[in-house]
Formats: structure tokens, sequence, C-alpha cells
DNA sequence: TACCCCATGTAATCAGTTACATGATTAT
DNA sequence: ATAATCATGTAACTGATTACATGGGGTA
């Protein structure tokens, strides 16, 4: 009987990457809210955004369907969530699906390519703070990468995740350093702009 | 009297970034919601997505805080909008305004932070599937740079968001590359899993 | 022991996606 | 003239962010 119920909700409950992330957390050991945030963060937060109202919802839509069970309440109402076998089911299922297209959303872009309205100096202003933002987080990846490499505990997938961190933030920089010529040297229109 | 109410509109409109390049691309001409999809989606959209849905609700938020007009209505009720001066009052302060971080959310990414649970083959497959989709817009956007240099009508600031495409495309390209080599020659736990 | 700060969770709002409806145009 | 197709817009749903509420543990 429960097998009917679960093999249902493993046929109806449509599981986002933000959920299937939390069921692979899960894998390991029994989390709450709280502590999934910060392992979510910590793991996939450079490339995965979440917040923890994300992650309460989905763990309240997944109990509600069976993956995941709520432990006893303890202070503060935390509660502890274990992964069930209909959990990993559907975990499973999800690996199994190939993965969409990334998305990206950079405001800095849309202010270039809106160039012509803004005055060069506050552009390169701006392009200093994201610059330096940029060069920490390159350092910050390095640096768990070192770190993990060091103690033995490191999980070659994560590497892998962080070595993307790298070469992303490399290309940043790189173009960030291009940037000043490719928009003052090309053909066009001026760049004043009167509103 | 038209004064007072649009200033009141500038001071209390929150725009995000979506609306405030609709108002951009109004700048240059008046545009109906469908050809404001048609621009943005080739000028802005490999860098910040959007779909006809928000522009119209966009377009009817901004039409009510006073900052576009419509215009008579035409076959199909296609209404052009032009932008008010308080439109390119508020544009000119959302383009004052430092821009956020960029947030990317890339799942083939995810799928390798939890590689582990994920055959190697099948996470192979997928990589051959999302190489060539990169490859595809690196040569998109060369091709797109191209074209615009030979023509006279490059703006400079649209062909410098075309490079960081290139740049990007090419990082991404160059992680693919290394992959196979990070995710399996590093130290740590073995890649096997038993659901 | 009273206060403050942080941990933890919830609710309200906003943005983004998917699915639907319908009126022109074009081709046969 | 009819059907097929595409342009155009709307509505319903899902996901994400921001703002709020509250309870405990530590420190003066």
């Amino acid at each position: 009987m429960a097998c009917q119920v679960w093999e249902m909700a493993v046929a109806t409950f449509r599981l986002n990457p933000t959920a299937a992330s939390l069921l692979g957390f899960l894998h390991e050991r029994p989390l709450t809210g709280w502590e999934l945030v910060r392992v979510a963060l910590e793991r996939i937060g450079d490339f995965w955004s979440l917040t923890r109202s994300q992650v309460y919802r989905e763990l309240a839509a997944m109990e509600q369907a069976g993956l995941v069970e709520a432990g006893p309440t303890g202070p503060r109402q935390r509660r502890p969530y274990t992964i069930t076998a209909a959990g990993r089911e559907t975990f499973a299922a999800w690996a199994g699906a190939e993965p969409g297209p990334e998305a990206i959303r950079f405001p800095l872009l849309l202010m270039v390519a809106f160039g012509r309205h803004v005055p060069a100096e506050r552009l390169a202003g701006w392009l200093r703070n994201h610059r330096a933002d940029h060069a920490a987080r390159l350092d910050r990846y390095r640096g768990e990468i070192r770190s993990m490499e060091e103690s033995g505990a490191a999980d070659r997938f994560v590497l892998a995740t962080l070595g993307f961190g790298v070469t992303y933030e490399q290309a940043v920089l790189d173009w960030f350093e291009r940037l000043p010529t490719l928009i003052s040297s090309g053909a066009g229109p001026p760049s004043s702009d009167r509103d």
C-alpha cells in the first residue's frame, strides 16, 4: 500500500532543479531546512542561486508528496528531513534527464548594451567595482580548490565545478580588460546622449 | 498638473531591468509589444532572457504609471507604445544606478556537481550535445560581429556585448575540453553510486 | 534577569514560463 | 472560398525575492 502511494507520487511530482538538489544533499544525511540552505549555498551556490524561502517551500511540497520525511521537531521547530525511497527514485529520474541550457542574467552587460545612455566615467567606475568582485571570486575558487586538494576530502565532481568557476572568472576579467578598447575604438554612431 | 502626475510616477514606479530595457528601445522609436519582443531578443536576448508575457505585462504597468503611452489600436489590437517624458526620466534614473551582480543558472553544472549519481557515459553524452550548442553560438556571435563590422551600422556597445559572448563561449568550450580529465584524474571517493 | 542578536521559519509580493485564445494573411 | 499558418495578445501557473514574525542562547 505504501508502495502504491509513492509510486503515484513519483509519477506525479514534477521536480525542479532546486528541489532535486535538496534531495541530492539529503542522500548523505538528514538535514534541517536551515542546514540545507547552508550546504547548498556552499556547494552549488556559485552557479545555482536559492533562498531560504524556496528551500522551505520545496521541503513542504516534497513532504506532502512523500519524497522526504520530517523527524521530530526540535528547538525553534527545526525539523530534520530524511529522504525516502520515493525520494531516491524521483531524484534518480531527475538525474536521468538531460539538463537544459544555462541562463545568464548580467545587468552590467545590459548597461553596456545601452551604453550610449550612460556617461563613460560612470561605466568605468562600475567596471572597476565589478572587476574587483570577480577577481575576489577567482581567488576564492582557487583557494577552495587548493584546500580541497590538500585535505584528502576532495570530491572530484565538486572540484570540476570549481574549475568552471575559475575558467569563467578568468574569461570575465579578460573581457573587462578589453572593454575600454572595444567601446572606444569601434565604428558607429557617437556615444553621447541627450535625454 | 500633468507634471505633478508623472513626477509622482517617477518616484513610485520601481523599474526592473526588463522594463528598463523596453524603455531603452522605445527611446529610438515607438514600438508595439510584438516588435519589442523581437528587438529585445535580438539585441539583448543573449544575456537577458525575456518573454512576450513579461513584455506585455510591463508595458501595461508602465502605461498605468505614465511612463509610456499607447497609440491608436491597429489590426489585431496591436498598439504602438511611445515613451513619455516621465519614461525618459525613469530610464535615466535606472541608468544611473550601479548594476547588480550577474546570476548564472547552469543545470549542467548541477549535474556535474551531483556527478556521483550519474553514469559516466550519460554525462559524456550530454556534454557532447552541450558542446555542439556552445560551438554553434560561438559561430553565430562571430558571424554577427563580422556582418556588423562590414555594414557600417555597427553600434560599438552592441559589438562589445557580442565580444563578451565570444569570450564566454570560448571559456565554456575550453572547460568542456578539460572536463573528462578533471573528473577522472582527481583524488576523492569513488564515483559509482548505488541508490 | 533583561536585553540583544542570531537562528529559523512564514507570508506577501514580484518576476518568469507555459498554455491558451483569437484575429489576419497567405496559399491553394 | 477554405484551410492552414502565423501574428498577437491574455490568462494561469510556477518559481524567486523581500519583508516579516518569533523563539532561544548568550552576555551585561
